[in-house]
DNA sequence: CTGCATGCAAACTTTTTGCAAAATC
DNA sequence: GATTTTGCAAAAAGTTTGCATGCAG
């Protein structure tokens, strides 16, 4: 069934979702689901690029929707709290990266650490 | 003994180093030496602010000297190779974001993840 | 003598895998 | 009927913890 739906239906109004929240949602419907199931169903959806993985410095993996606009993540060191941003000078950023160093960012992946309003 | 001298030394000539790595070098001095003492060793030298660990990407735990000139990571999602580059604008960045988002960035904990030269 | 650091083994957490049963086409 | 997906249990991998021992002040 590979879930796929009802996986990005979670992730549209969750937004960066661990593997036992998703697995919480999931069981609500089918409560005989298995946890190898949604890791499965993670991996496949990941390689279709329907969604994306990443992983949070607390260590936990976070899945979020790819169709979203694309945007980078502040997360504070405190509390953990994930924001997105979007970078107006993105453009000459990815220009510079690649210029100087041949590298090609991909923008749905930058993440950068700090401390947030709440937490100062 | 905290191998903090120990430990700084291998960091400063292995990068962005696994625990196991780390683990793998102290032995060699010390062959009774147990993996629990490293993992309690890097926590406490970290919440010294001595060192700095963070998650790459494949999951591992890395740590690097603190004390190096702050630097940003750029890391290839093929092969997991991790540079380091000095974002030159990296001021006008964190004035950016603690204006709109009241956000204040760690300057050496940012990521940026994508396609290195020798990948592409 | 007191307290902190260590080794060892066990426990925990997160993720992956093998396999047989079930569902899908 | 063949192929794919699933549940379950076991296995990995990475990290943490309890406890008794050892070393240092």
């Amino acid at each position: 069934m590979l879930y796929r739906a009802t996986i990005s239906k979670i992730l549209e109004h969750s937004g960066h979702a661990r593997v036992e929240e998703i697995f919480h949602e999931l069981k609500k419907d089918n409560p005989r689901l298995s946890i190898a199931t949604v890791y499965r169903n993670l991996k496949t959806l990941q390689e279709q690029e329907v969604i994306i993985g990443f992983l949070h410095p607390d260590g936990s993996a976070r899945y979020e929707l790819k169709n979203a606009t694309p945007h980078q993540h502040l997360i504070c060191k405190d509390c953990g709290k994930i924001y997105e941003i979007k970078f107006t000078f993105l453009p000459q950023l990815t220009q510079s990266v690649r210029e100087r160093a041949g590298f090609q960012i991909h923008e749905e992946y930058m993440t950068i650490m700090g401390k947030c309003l709440e937490c100062d």
